[in-house]
DNA sequence: TCCACATTTCGATGATAATGGAAACGTCCA
DNA sequence: TGGACGTTTCCATTATCATCGAAATGTGGA
């Protein structure tokens, strides 16, 4: 009566602290060099590759390689929803520093979960399309309505394009510093990737965190009829 | 940038296959005693022991004295809910023996997950009351409407008292057999006891399993409209 | 009072696994 | 071609931790 060797696997990555702070350094969406991951867990490179390659064997991360350096990236955005999940139950780190507590404002306003929105932003906007009944939860699956066909259309999304990958169209992720769900999946990657090409987000530097613009600003309250400060 | 020290804590919980076995045992929201779960675990009952003291001392389990016993169980409701969606992540064990994928079976139907019914049968269940409009999902949370509050009033549910206690009234908790949500809280721990007051369901000895009986079929389909096989 | 039994504590053992030094490999650049 | 650099592989060290035997603790029953 022993739990599944996966579930032992799995939690026994999360469970060392180095995997653990390269896994949430990872959790951006981005690629990500094998030495910056080393710095980024206080760890020498050895040991970084050591970890990586038990990861990748594990299939979680996958890597690519680009001259002398080996980007590392999560293999799949289910993976990093799963990690985004597992933090939600534990709870925010405690607050150490006033930097440290500056940063999670960020993180919780507006972040990247693996390669579409999260935090308040994304909640926010998740409402506000069920709301006007462009999307209908079912499940964990979020239906996208006759209307929301028009809505996304026009906002420039390519539904039957988005359609065509080979992963979960459109579904929830639980939020876990709003503990909320927000659009996940082909259609949650192509709007926030749309949402930046617009100029509505950009990136912060070294961060998961994602600054919203002007224009964002202005987008949000015409398209959504949200009003963030 | 490391990890909150709890999030490691609680994977490292779940990694050690002892330790799964064991909370996967009392999964079942009852009390075991130490020796049983040692048994559960095929483990002896000092090594168990060493295990149930690091869970008691996270405050996952805790402990009551009755006799020479000692009678473990899992703390709270929400930290059952967290392993359960652990679970739905790594997804059903794979299957080994005749007896294990019948055991599964009966799982997928029907079992106590904590304190309250999960599988299909709950699944079923709060989908009908949605469909109803007794229930309202907003976020996790599961809002009782007007006509909820009758009903369940009815249903010989005193929903005062269940909102005095000391817990979620009523929220989502995720099926990992289902990969759908279930209602949980201390309405779904209300409504689980009243339908089991009501002889619908019987618990199965040794298991986490719920039998479904005639009552329960009739009163399914009469006050849910549910048809379960 | 004595023994059986459930459980814990103590202590020793053994296995596992994270870690970093040394060195090798491959790539870029001069 | 040679050297710097990012990364990995090999290897030895070390620490951690699950495990179990032995013994202690505490409870119930005779």
């Amino acid at each position: 009566m022993s739990l599944n060797r996966n579930v032992s696997s799995i939690a026994s990555l999360i469970s060392d602290p180095s995997r653990a702070a390269i896994l949430l350094h990872l959790l951006d969406g981005r690629c990500h060099p094998a030495g910056d991951l080393a710095a980024a867990a206080g760890i020498t490179p050895q040991t970084a590759s050591f970890h990586l390659a038990k990861m990748a064997e594990l299939g979680i991360v996958t890597v690519e390689k680009h001259g002398r350096h080996r980007y590392y990236r999560i293999a799949q955005a289910s993976d990093a929803e799963m990690i985004e999940q597992f933090l939600s139950f534990a709870g925010p780190a405690p607050v150490v520093s006033l930097r440290q507590s500056d940063q999670m404002k960020k993180l919780r306003h507006a972040r990247m979960c693996y390669d579409h929105l999260a935090g308040e932003a994304a909640v926010r906007i998740t409402e506000s399309l069920q709301r006007a009944g462009h999307l209908q939860k079912d499940g964990l699956q979020l239906h996208v309505t006759a209307s929301g066909e028009r809505f996304f259309a026009e906002f420039g999304l390519d539904l039957p394009q988005l359609r065509k990958k080979r992963r979960a169209f459109s579904r929830c992720c639980l939020d876990w510093t709003e503990r909320e769900h927000h659009l996940a999946g082909a259609l949650g990657q192509g709007l926030t990737e749309r949402m930046f090409a617009m100029d509505w987000f950009r990136r912060e530097e070294q961060s998961r965190a994602v600054r919203i613009t002007q224009e964002g600003m202005q987008g949000m309250a015409e398209r959504f009829g949200i009003q963030l400060d």
